[in-house]
DNA sequence: TTGAAAGCGCTAACAT
DNA sequence: ATGTTAGCGCTTTCAA
């Protein structure tokens, strides 16, 4: 049987209490007893059961992470930064995917509860904010990352998604494009939207007029983008550019032109967003809006270590800006250089 | 205050026992007490504290995943396939970032030990097998996953390499090459020396000499198989075809030949390994060799899953069959069809 | 500086 | 069918 901390201080002839100050740092203990206590735990290969730990000091040191599905490249990033952050903070990860449904949602943050996480990262739907509630209401530590959610007081980790818009918009009315398309994920995510009104801000800088047939709805994965994108392409006047609201839609867009003979960028320039390591894989290499995927993580861990260690209920919003990475898959219509 | 199963007894005027019973289920209870303690806990918003319940039911149902970085698309998808078994089974997941380091896996599993994991899926370097008697010694039940483990009475699910290299191969070889060279991940990995000893098998049995200097060794990252790949094929007799032994290094070689002008498959035929969603992405689509992915990650869970059970301490090792899928990045040699 | 003892919230014999 | 009670392994007052 492995031993416990009875086993340990029987041995050393001591209390468990003065075994457990040993452990912990706390209170104080001479630097003879420590030294012997120390030698027996080592000399036992006694570990503490974190789990009686737990039961008793009320912290788990796990934290939840939700998110939509951790095969896609973007999440998958992003759970590696966080991991890495939570490690260094001694937390280890949970975690739950919950391909944006509520109910999935719903049933890992009871779960997660239940089973005292520490606190919870939220990086997923969230179409119904009553699911957070649910979280706030019992006062466990959450953060939200990269998802806006309206009107409730919670700690939240974006990108700024209205400038994201923007940035890949005006790179393209630069380069001289007049005629662009914009491919968003679903009008259910705050960022989306968000992406949309930089895009339309962007065209009217640049006086362009905004043409509702010229927004395209799918989802997020590539074969969705490629079907979406593929009816933007067969219309009898196809843009010359298309802004895809992440990487994924943006290699759909690139396979839909390739699959119809239409040179990207000579005869369509495509911009993603994301910057996940894909754009560097495809060909041509996709220009697009950077995420600063790395921060993002850790500054929605550090948030939520925040919270978690009682300090300021005052809630806050981080934005970090994107920032555009131009690549290949984007140059002036008709071939020219840009201006 | 979150109520607990005395606040529910009391409430019901019932004794925690009955309360526990009811919850799980286990030993005679009348309907009429079970349905009053059932309202009751509904009403108050009971619901169990896990942590308790793991201390003295000695089950976390929690399971570690170590794997070398969830980032990398392979492991990305087997960590999405795992934990929808796991899931399935009632089980969360705790994801372990290694970098293939023995100092990251002792220390996570020391740490995953102390939490009380049920088990552990190991899909991670393991240049060392003595951190597997770590946990087997303490009876930690573990089931390795794509790891070959020299003589270490684990249970294992894997695919099969030598067949796997076999097939590659031998494709190659049908469509007339017969220069061709092989990148592997790391000769440290089992699996990597088998994927070669089918390399050889396939060319021994198409009466092709083998050649040293035709294998060269990588990491796992793109970036490495662009830079072994480009040795390559700066030699004066570059071969006509490389097999890398996973499709990121396929990948990286495609762009390494891309940047010399090398025209894939025209003058050069590549062949991955693993069938990430990646060989779909790219220009030309890459052939290469489909792991089952999905029932390695479930099978690896339902093994794990019996093991925990109490089930059989006969161990077992689940070989799982690999299989060719062709695309678009290989054909003869010259550009003739295949034979 | 050290120890006794009361929890933390639940499970599981063992009684009744 | 239901209740009593002793743990599970640790933390944390409060005394000594």
């Amino acid at each position: 049987m492995k031993p416990t901390i009875y086993d340990v201080a029987r041995e050393a002839g001591v209390s468990i209490a003065t075994v457990s100050k040993v452990i912990n740092r706390t209170g104080k203990i001479s630097e003879q007893t420590r030294a012997r206590v120390t030698d027996i735990m080592e000399a036992m290969g006694y570990a503490p059961n974190l789990v009686a730990t737990a039961l008793s000091s009320k912290k788990t040191y796990m934290l939840g992470l939700l998110l939509p599905d951790i095969s896609n490249p973007y999440f998958a990033e992003l759970a590696r930064n966080i991991e890495d952050r939570a490690h260094e903070l001694g937390y280890n990860i949970v975690i739950c995917n919950t391909d944006n449904r509520v109910e999935k949602e719903r049933d890992y943050l009871t779960f997660l509860q239940q089973k005292g996480v520490d606190g919870v990262l939220l990086a997923t739907g969230l179409a119904h904010p009553e699911s957070l509630d649910l979280l706030t209401d019992r006062k466990l530590p959450v953060t939200v990352i990269a998802r806006e959610v309206p009107r409730s007081p919670v700690n939240t980790v974006l990108v700024d998604d209205y400038m994201g818009g923007l940035l890949a918009t005006s790179h393209l009315l630069r380069l001289g494009h007049r005629d662009i398309a914009i491919i968003v994920e679903s009008m259910d995510l705050e960022s989306s939207r968000q992406r949309l009104k930089g895009y339309r801000a962007a065209l009217a800088a640049h006086d362009v007029a905004f043409e509702g047939r010229r927004v395209a709805v799918s989802d997020f994965s590539v074969a969705s983008g490629m079907d979406v994108a593929g009816a933007i392409l067969d219309a009898a006047d196809r843009p010359t550019a298309v802004f895809a609201c992440n990487d994924l839609l943006a290699i759909g867009t690139i396979q839909a032109a390739r699959a119809r003979g239409i040179p990207v960028p000579g005869e369509l320039s495509v911009v993603g967003f994301d910057n996940t390591f894909l754009c560097g894989i495809i060909d041509p290499a996709l220009t697009t809006v950077g995420q600063p995927i790395r921060e993002l993580g850790r500054q929605a861990v550090d948030l939520l270590h925040k919270q978690m260690g009682g300090e300021e209920p005052a809630r806050q919003r981080v934005v970090l800006l994107p920032e555009l990475v131009v690549r290949a898959s984007t140059q002036a219509p008709g071939g020219a250089a840009e201006a």
